[in-house]
DNA sequence: TATTGTTATACTCTATAACTATA
DNA sequence: TATAGTTATAGAGTATAACAATA
């Protein structure tokens, strides 16, 4: 057996079990208000977001929405048959690149996405940003974004050794 | 349709997504490790944890656990049957009410729990602590302290109207 | 009548491995 | 040979509602 390393102190545990509880509060809150105005996952709406939000074309590939989902492929292919299914995206072979398949969100995605939206934002007023001022928020973000960046670098992801576009 | 609230701006999205996607890499990289290193989940260690690390005595009430670990009450028997089955923890009759539980952790759930611990120790440090320096942990803390006991005591927690002990 | 906890049940999600097809 | 994605399958976790027992 190897030596106990050097435990973690009383701040860095609090840290750790703060940040846990407050995500862990605030996804079942969040996820409560998704499935009652538009019947949707968590994961369900970030493959929507990242679509109609985040990507200007809303088209992307199977694996570039994998990386930033965190996912086994099998549960993408899941995630994203259920969205088809629902007429929430298409799926067709990508263009470039007949093995890869291109996802692209409708416009009745794009409409329950803003359906939802409203109610998520009220969510996480009441529930996240109510405590925190306008220099905790900011303070916030710019803590945890190293993190996020030092934690994508360092991938625990989906599968296999998976690669960038 | 109600009019569309302020959404939120750039630096609340970014903390809100940050945070969501911090918690949700952490816990699937400390998921790892635990099922590895003692075939728990997340949430058992929790239970674990709270049980014989947090509690003076080892032993709590199922309904002072839920409260701390948010769930159905259901989800929480199967867990904790989980464990009394793994000879984690013992579950008896309350002393004074008899309608409650009292959950206790054995020695084997001590023991496991302390043989899983330094792992756990090294993925935190190497996954959420390595970015952050003291400082950072220390304002980590306090940013997000209040925002628990803020959802605390707003639950959209287990089940029906609940009571603190 | 309210509360504690369990059971039955159904469902959602996730992961693994085997497989197909293209690069 | 490696990569993209799907399928089959199996298992874990969760929630709801009905229920029994005690307060």
């Amino acid at each position: 057996m190897p030596d106990t390393p050097e435990p973690l102190d009383a701040v860095q545990l609090g840290a750790y079990f703060a940040l846990m509880e407050v995500a862990g509060l605030l996804r079942h809150a969040v996820e409560q208000q998704l499935r009652e105005a538009g019947d949707l996952s968590y994961v369900q709406f970030q493959l929507l977001a990242r679509l109609g939000l985040d990507s200007p074309t809303g088209r992307e590939r199977m694996t570039d929405l994998a990386d930033g989902v965190v996912y086994s492929r099998s549960g993408l292919t899941y995630q994203a048959g259920l969205l088809e299914k629902a007429g929430l995206v298409t799926r067709t072979p990508s263009a470039d690149d007949e093995r890869g398949v291109t996802v692209a969100i409708t416009d009745a995605g794009r409409a329950l996405l803003a359906k939802v939206l409203p109610g998520h934002t009220e969510v996480l007023r009441h529930q996240l940003f109510a405590p925190l001022s306008r220099r905790d928020t900011e303070a916030l973000a710019e803590l945890l974004s190293p993190v996020r960046d030092h934690m994508r670098s360092a991938p625990p992801r989906s599968a296999a050794p998976r690669r960038r576009r």
